[in-house]
DNA sequence: TATCATGTAACTTATGAAGATTCATGAAAG
DNA sequence: CTTTCATGAATCTTCATAAGTTACATGATA
Protein backbone atom coordinates (compact mmCIF):
# COMPACT_ATOMS: atom_id res chain seq x y z
CA UNK A 1 0.00 0.00 0.00
CA UNK A 2 1.62 3.32 -0.96
CA UNK A 3 1.07 5.68 1.44
CA UNK A 4 -0.86 8.67 2.31
CA UNK A 5 0.77 11.88 1.38
CA UNK A 6 -1.83 14.70 1.73
CA UNK A 7 -0.60 15.39 5.56
CA UNK A 8 2.68 16.12 4.00
CA UNK A 9 1.95 17.88 0.92
CA UNK A 10 -0.28 20.21 2.44
CA UNK A 11 2.49 21.31 4.92
CA UNK A 12 4.61 21.89 1.86
CA UNK A 13 1.65 23.61 -0.38
CA UNK A 14 0.81 26.02 2.96
CA UNK A 15 4.51 27.34 3.63
CA UNK A 16 4.85 28.25 0.23
CA UNK A 17 1.84 29.99 0.28
CA UNK A 18 2.93 32.44 3.25
CA UNK A 19 6.17 33.10 1.00
CA UNK A 20 3.92 34.29 -2.41
CA UNK A 21 2.42 37.50 -2.89
CA UNK A 22 -0.43 36.79 -3.70
CA UNK A 23 -3.25 34.06 -4.07
CA UNK A 24 -1.72 30.65 -5.37
CA UNK A 25 -3.64 28.85 -7.93
CA UNK A 26 -3.88 25.26 -7.96
CA UNK A 27 -2.14 24.93 -10.81
CA UNK A 28 1.05 26.72 -9.25
CA UNK A 29 0.39 24.78 -6.46
CA UNK A 30 0.35 21.51 -8.06
CA UNK A 31 3.74 21.93 -10.12
CA UNK A 32 5.23 22.72 -6.64
CA UNK A 33 3.73 19.42 -5.10
CA UNK A 34 4.82 18.01 -8.53
CA UNK A 35 0.96 16.58 -8.88
CA UNK A 36 -2.30 17.74 -10.72
CA UNK A 37 -3.98 20.90 -9.85
CA UNK A 38 -7.47 18.49 -9.30
CA UNK A 39 -5.70 16.75 -6.45
CA UNK A 40 -4.33 20.34 -5.02
CA UNK A 41 -8.38 21.60 -5.00
CA UNK A 42 -9.67 17.69 -4.02
CA UNK A 43 -7.15 18.32 -0.88
CA UNK A 44 -7.30 21.71 0.26
CA UNK A 45 -11.30 21.58 0.07
CA UNK A 46 -10.98 20.35 3.62
CA UNK A 47 -8.79 23.03 4.67
CA UNK A 48 -11.03 25.60 3.39
CA UNK A 49 -14.12 24.15 5.01
CA UNK A 50 -12.10 24.34 8.39
CA UNK A 51 -11.24 27.72 7.80
CA UNK A 52 -7.69 27.39 7.35
CA UNK A 53 -7.45 28.64 3.77
CA UNK A 54 -9.42 30.95 1.31
CA UNK A 55 -10.39 30.58 -1.77
CA UNK A 56 -10.79 32.48 -4.97
CA UNK A 57 -12.08 32.15 -8.42
CA UNK A 58 -11.50 34.12 -11.33
CA UNK A 59 -8.88 36.85 -12.42
CA UNK A 60 -5.84 36.66 -9.91
CA UNK A 61 -8.23 33.99 -7.80
CA UNK A 62 -6.21 30.99 -5.69
CA UNK A 63 -5.48 29.96 -2.57
CA UNK A 64 -4.32 31.88 0.38
CA UNK A 65 -3.60 31.18 4.22
CA UNK A 66 -6.57 32.13 6.47
CA UNK A 67 -4.27 32.91 9.30
CA UNK A 68 -0.95 33.22 10.45
CA UNK A 69 1.68 29.99 10.32
CA UNK A 70 1.72 30.06 13.59
CA UNK A 71 -2.03 29.39 14.13
CA UNK A 72 -2.21 26.47 12.50
CA UNK A 73 -0.62 23.26 13.90
CA UNK A 74 -0.24 19.81 12.64
CA UNK A 75 -3.17 18.66 14.37
CA UNK A 76 -5.09 21.37 12.56
CA UNK A 77 -4.17 19.86 9.04
CA UNK A 78 -4.43 16.82 9.91
CA UNK A 79 -8.43 16.95 11.19
CA UNK A 80 -9.12 19.09 8.07
CA UNK A 81 -8.24 16.34 5.96
CA UNK A 82 -10.64 13.95 8.09
CA UNK A 83 -8.23 12.51 10.12
CA UNK A 84 -7.05 9.98 7.39
CA UNK A 85 -6.23 6.53 8.70
CA UNK A 86 -2.63 6.91 10.64
CA UNK A 87 -1.64 2.91 10.51
CA UNK A 88 -0.82 0.71 7.53
CA UNK A 89 -1.56 -2.44 10.34
CA UNK A 90 -4.56 -3.57 12.21
CA UNK A 91 -7.04 -6.41 13.07
CA UNK A 92 -8.59 -8.39 10.40
CA UNK A 93 -12.02 -8.86 11.79
CA UNK A 94 -13.59 -5.61 13.32
CA UNK A 95 -15.93 -7.43 15.56
CA UNK A 96 -14.84 -10.98 16.34
CA UNK A 97 -16.63 -13.46 17.78
CA UNK A 98 -13.65 -15.73 18.84
CA UNK A 99 -12.36 -14.38 22.46
CA UNK A 100 -8.54 -15.32 21.43
CA UNK A 101 -9.38 -12.78 18.36
CA UNK A 102 -10.81 -10.48 20.55
CA UNK A 103 -7.79 -10.65 23.50
CA UNK A 104 -5.67 -9.70 20.05
CA UNK A 105 -7.53 -6.61 18.90
CA UNK A 106 -7.68 -5.41 22.06
CA UNK A 107 -4.33 -5.90 22.82
CA UNK A 108 -3.25 -4.39 19.49
CA UNK A 109 -6.25 -1.96 19.38
CA UNK A 110 -4.87 -0.25 22.91
CA UNK A 111 -1.23 -0.32 21.79
CA UNK A 112 -2.14 1.30 18.32
CA UNK A 113 -4.50 4.10 20.18
CA UNK A 114 -1.84 4.90 22.59
CA UNK A 115 0.71 5.83 20.26
CA UNK A 116 -1.85 7.48 17.99
CA UNK A 117 -2.57 9.77 20.92
CA UNK A 118 0.60 10.60 21.52
CA UNK A 119 1.54 11.59 17.48
CA UNK A 120 -1.50 13.86 17.70
CA UNK A 121 -0.42 15.53 21.40
CA UNK A 122 2.67 15.85 19.11
CA UNK A 123 1.09 17.40 16.26
CA UNK A 124 -1.27 19.44 18.53
CA UNK A 125 2.42 21.31 19.62
CA UNK A 126 4.22 22.16 16.16
CA UNK A 127 2.90 24.56 14.22
CA UNK A 128 3.72 25.42 10.55
CA UNK A 129 5.41 28.46 11.89
CA UNK A 130 7.68 26.27 13.27
CA UNK A 131 8.21 24.15 10.23
CA UNK A 132 8.52 27.33 7.67
CA UNK A 133 11.54 28.76 10.54
CA UNK A 134 13.46 25.28 10.11
CA UNK A 135 12.88 25.54 6.39
CA UNK A 136 14.74 29.28 7.29
CA UNK A 137 17.93 27.30 9.25
CA UNK A 138 18.12 25.19 6.44
CA UNK A 139 19.06 28.11 3.82
CA UNK A 140 20.96 29.92 6.60
CA UNK A 141 22.89 26.54 6.67
CA UNK A 142 24.06 26.70 3.06
CA UNK A 143 20.90 25.20 1.30
CA UNK A 144 20.06 25.91 -2.44
CA UNK A 145 16.93 27.63 -3.52
CA UNK A 146 14.06 24.84 -5.09
CA UNK A 147 13.49 26.05 -8.69
CA UNK A 148 9.59 27.23 -7.77
CA UNK A 149 11.26 29.98 -5.60
CA UNK A 150 13.60 31.31 -7.39
CA UNK A 151 12.95 34.89 -8.56
CA UNK A 152 10.41 34.98 -6.24
CA UNK A 153 9.13 38.17 -3.79
CA UNK A 154 8.44 38.20 -0.50
CA UNK A 155 11.05 35.30 0.35
CA UNK A 156 10.95 36.84 4.33
CA UNK A 157 13.74 35.30 6.15
CA UNK A 158 16.26 35.46 3.68
CA UNK B 1 -6.28 1.19 1.82
CA UNK B 2 -7.33 -1.86 3.53
CA UNK B 3 -5.22 -2.47 6.67
CA UNK B 4 -2.56 -5.44 6.51
CA UNK B 5 -3.49 -7.75 9.18
CA UNK B 6 -0.56 -10.17 8.87
CA UNK B 7 0.61 -9.00 12.34
CA UNK B 8 -2.99 -9.60 14.01
CA UNK B 9 -3.52 -12.99 12.40
CA UNK B 10 -0.67 -14.49 13.21
CA UNK B 11 -0.93 -13.61 16.89
CA UNK B 12 -4.28 -15.17 16.41
CA UNK B 13 -2.97 -18.37 14.77
CA UNK B 14 0.40 -18.64 17.63
CA UNK B 15 -1.70 -18.75 20.50
CA UNK B 16 -4.66 -21.36 18.92
CA UNK B 17 -1.69 -23.16 18.03
CA UNK B 18 -0.73 -23.38 21.38
CA UNK B 19 -3.70 -24.97 22.58
CA UNK B 20 -3.92 -27.26 20.42
CA UNK B 21 -2.67 -31.04 20.82
CA UNK B 22 -0.62 -31.92 17.44
CA UNK B 23 0.50 -29.79 14.70
CA UNK B 24 -2.80 -27.75 12.58
CA UNK B 25 -2.59 -27.84 9.02
CA UNK B 26 -3.33 -24.59 6.97
CA UNK B 27 -6.47 -25.72 6.04
CA UNK B 28 -7.49 -25.96 10.03
CA UNK B 29 -5.95 -22.30 10.56
CA UNK B 30 -7.45 -21.17 7.72
CA UNK B 31 -10.51 -21.96 9.07
CA UNK B 32 -9.50 -20.17 12.43
CA UNK B 33 -8.51 -17.04 10.76
CA UNK B 34 -11.51 -17.20 7.85
CA UNK B 35 -8.98 -17.44 5.21
CA UNK B 36 -7.74 -19.26 2.86
CA UNK B 37 -4.81 -21.93 3.64
CA UNK B 38 -2.41 -20.42 0.66
CA UNK B 39 -2.55 -17.06 2.90
CA UNK B 40 -1.78 -18.85 6.39
CA UNK B 41 1.18 -20.59 4.31
CA UNK B 42 2.65 -17.27 2.94
CA UNK B 43 2.69 -15.33 5.85
CA UNK B 44 3.78 -18.30 8.06
CA UNK B 45 6.87 -18.77 6.11
CA UNK B 46 8.84 -15.93 7.53
CA UNK B 47 7.83 -17.24 10.96
CA UNK B 48 9.05 -20.83 10.24
CA UNK B 49 12.59 -18.86 8.91
CA UNK B 50 12.86 -17.11 12.06
CA UNK B 51 12.60 -20.56 13.98
CA UNK B 52 9.41 -19.32 15.95
CA UNK B 53 7.42 -22.17 14.47
CA UNK B 54 8.20 -25.53 12.43
CA UNK B 55 6.50 -27.06 9.83
CA UNK B 56 5.92 -30.54 8.52
CA UNK B 57 5.07 -32.32 5.32
CA UNK B 58 2.52 -35.60 5.20
CA UNK B 59 0.49 -37.65 7.25
CA UNK B 60 -0.19 -35.80 10.96
CA UNK B 61 2.13 -32.64 9.34
CA UNK B 62 1.24 -28.74 9.85
CA UNK B 63 2.40 -25.94 11.79
CA UNK B 64 3.78 -25.84 15.61
CA UNK B 65 5.40 -23.60 17.78
CA UNK B 66 9.00 -23.95 18.20
CA UNK B 67 8.74 -22.01 21.92
CA UNK B 68 6.60 -21.95 24.47
CA UNK B 69 4.24 -18.32 24.06
CA UNK B 70 5.98 -17.16 26.81
CA UNK B 71 9.16 -16.29 24.62
CA UNK B 72 7.60 -15.08 21.71
CA UNK B 73 6.83 -11.42 22.01
CA UNK B 74 4.85 -9.22 19.77
CA UNK B 75 8.36 -7.78 18.51
CA UNK B 76 9.61 -11.29 17.44
CA UNK B 77 6.42 -11.76 14.99
CA UNK B 78 6.55 -8.38 13.26
CA UNK B 79 10.23 -9.07 12.63
CA UNK B 80 9.38 -11.89 11.19
CA UNK B 81 7.07 -10.91 8.62
CA UNK B 82 9.44 -7.83 7.57
CA UNK B 83 8.94 -5.50 9.55
CA UNK B 84 6.00 -4.32 7.72
CA UNK B 85 5.42 -0.53 7.19
CA UNK B 86 3.12 0.37 9.90
CA UNK B 87 2.35 3.99 8.78
CA UNK B 88 -0.40 4.56 6.63
CA UNK B 89 0.46 8.33 6.03
CA UNK B 90 4.27 9.50 4.72
CA UNK B 91 5.86 11.84 2.36
CA UNK B 92 5.32 12.23 -1.02
CA UNK B 93 8.62 12.69 -2.12
CA UNK B 94 11.16 10.65 -0.67
CA UNK B 95 14.78 12.75 -1.47
CA UNK B 96 12.94 15.86 -2.49
CA UNK B 97 15.24 18.96 -3.90
CA UNK B 98 12.88 21.54 -2.38
CA UNK B 99 14.34 22.62 1.23
CA UNK B 100 10.54 23.39 2.52
CA UNK B 101 9.82 20.01 1.34
CA UNK B 102 12.75 18.45 3.36
CA UNK B 103 11.55 20.30 6.58
CA UNK B 104 8.40 18.80 6.34
CA UNK B 105 10.08 15.63 5.59
CA UNK B 106 12.46 15.92 8.68
CA UNK B 107 9.59 16.70 10.64
CA UNK B 108 7.04 14.36 9.92
CA UNK B 109 9.81 11.48 9.52
CA UNK B 110 11.04 12.38 13.23
CA UNK B 111 7.67 12.00 14.77
CA UNK B 112 6.82 8.74 12.86
CA UNK B 113 10.10 7.49 13.75
CA UNK B 114 9.37 8.05 17.45
CA UNK B 115 6.13 6.60 17.83
CA UNK B 116 7.38 3.77 15.98
CA UNK B 117 9.73 3.36 17.97
CA UNK B 118 7.88 3.50 21.46
CA UNK B 119 5.51 1.14 19.80
CA UNK B 120 8.25 -1.62 18.80
CA UNK B 121 9.35 -1.18 22.47
CA UNK B 122 6.06 -2.07 23.93
CA UNK B 123 6.19 -4.68 21.45
CA UNK B 124 9.38 -5.82 22.67
CA UNK B 125 7.39 -5.98 26.40
CA UNK B 126 4.19 -8.14 25.16
CA UNK B 127 4.75 -12.00 24.67
CA UNK B 128 2.11 -14.24 22.81
CA UNK B 129 1.44 -15.75 26.90
CA UNK B 130 0.76 -12.60 28.06
CA UNK B 131 -1.84 -12.31 25.56
CA UNK B 132 -2.80 -15.72 26.12
CA UNK B 133 -3.86 -15.08 29.78
CA UNK B 134 -5.57 -12.26 28.47
CA UNK B 135 -8.02 -14.80 27.01
CA UNK B 136 -7.93 -17.29 29.39
CA UNK B 137 -9.36 -13.96 31.77
CA UNK B 138 -12.05 -13.16 29.00
CA UNK B 139 -13.05 -17.15 29.10
CA UNK B 140 -13.50 -16.99 33.34
CA UNK B 141 -15.64 -13.22 32.96
CA UNK B 142 -18.34 -15.26 31.33
CA UNK B 143 -16.97 -15.41 27.85
CA UNK B 144 -18.50 -18.43 25.02
CA UNK B 145 -15.93 -20.69 23.55
CA UNK B 146 -15.41 -19.78 19.67
CA UNK B 147 -16.78 -22.17 17.00
CA UNK B 148 -13.01 -23.88 16.34
CA UNK B 149 -12.38 -24.79 19.96
CA UNK B 150 -15.82 -26.53 21.13
CA UNK B 151 -14.98 -29.98 22.03
CA UNK B 152 -11.37 -29.41 22.03
CA UNK B 153 -8.78 -31.25 23.88
CA UNK B 154 -6.01 -29.21 26.01
CA UNK B 155 -7.90 -26.34 26.67
CA UNK B 156 -5.21 -25.40 29.37
CA UNK B 157 -6.42 -22.88 31.59
CA UNK B 158 -10.34 -23.81 32.09
C1' DT C 1 -17.88 39.02 -23.43
C1' DA C 2 -13.60 36.59 -23.16
C1' DT C 3 -10.56 34.75 -19.88
C1' DC C 4 -9.21 32.75 -15.73
C1' DA C 5 -9.83 30.03 -11.74
C1' DT C 6 -12.38 27.12 -8.61
C1' DG C 7 -15.99 23.20 -7.88
C1' DT C 8 -17.21 18.79 -8.93
C1' DA C 9 -18.40 14.53 -11.16
C1' DA C 10 -16.68 10.51 -13.38
C1' DC C 11 -13.30 7.68 -14.90
C1' DT C 12 -8.53 5.48 -14.98
C1' DT C 13 -4.14 4.17 -12.83
C1' DA C 14 -1.05 2.37 -9.33
C1' DT C 15 -0.03 -0.30 -5.36
C1' DG C 16 0.10 -4.16 -2.23
C1' DA C 17 -2.39 -7.40 0.78
C1' DA C 18 -5.41 -10.94 0.21
C1' DG C 19 -7.63 -14.64 -2.16
C1' DA C 20 -7.59 -18.56 -5.37
C1' DT C 21 -5.82 -22.15 -8.56
C1' DT C 22 -2.45 -25.34 -9.83
C1' DC C 23 1.30 -28.39 -9.61
C1' DA C 24 5.69 -30.09 -7.59
C1' DT C 25 7.76 -32.18 -3.49
C1' DG C 26 8.12 -35.01 0.31
C1' DA C 27 6.40 -37.82 4.33
C1' DA C 28 3.51 -41.31 6.38
C1' DA C 29 0.05 -44.98 6.00
C1' DG C 30 -1.66 -48.98 3.81
C1' DC D 1 5.24 -49.35 -4.02
C1' DT D 2 1.25 -46.73 -4.25
C1' DT D 3 -2.05 -43.70 -2.23
C1' DT D 4 -2.97 -39.96 0.59
C1' DC D 5 -1.93 -35.89 2.99
C1' DA D 6 0.53 -31.90 3.75
C1' DT D 7 3.73 -28.05 2.69
C1' DG D 8 6.23 -25.08 -0.99
C1' DA D 9 5.82 -22.11 -4.47
C1' DA D 10 4.49 -19.94 -8.88
C1' DT D 11 0.84 -17.44 -11.01
C1' DC D 12 -3.27 -15.10 -11.52
C1' DT D 13 -7.34 -12.47 -9.90
C1' DT D 14 -9.68 -9.48 -6.54
C1' DC D 15 -10.17 -5.54 -3.63
C1' DA D 16 -9.60 -0.99 -1.56
C1' DT D 17 -8.04 3.61 -1.89
C1' DA D 18 -4.98 7.51 -2.85
C1' DA D 19 -3.67 9.60 -6.83
C1' DG D 20 -4.05 11.07 -11.44
C1' DT D 21 -6.92 12.55 -15.47
C1' DT D 22 -10.62 14.44 -18.30
C1' DA D 23 -14.49 17.21 -18.85
C1' DC D 24 -17.67 20.62 -17.84
C1' DA D 25 -20.34 23.88 -14.88
C1' DT D 26 -19.93 28.08 -12.06
C1' DG D 27 -18.45 32.43 -10.82
C1' DA D 28 -15.21 36.55 -10.81
C1' DT D 29 -12.34 39.92 -13.15
C1' DA D 30 -10.52 42.51 -16.92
Amino acid sequence: MRSDSRLSRMLHALIHMDRLAGAATSEVLADMLSTNAVVVRRTMAGLRDQGLVRSEKGHGGGWALARPLDQISLLDIYQALGEPQLFAIGPSTDNPTCLVEQAVNAELGAALATVRGQLLDHFAKVSLGDLARQFDEKLKQGGHLPPHLQGMQRLDGL
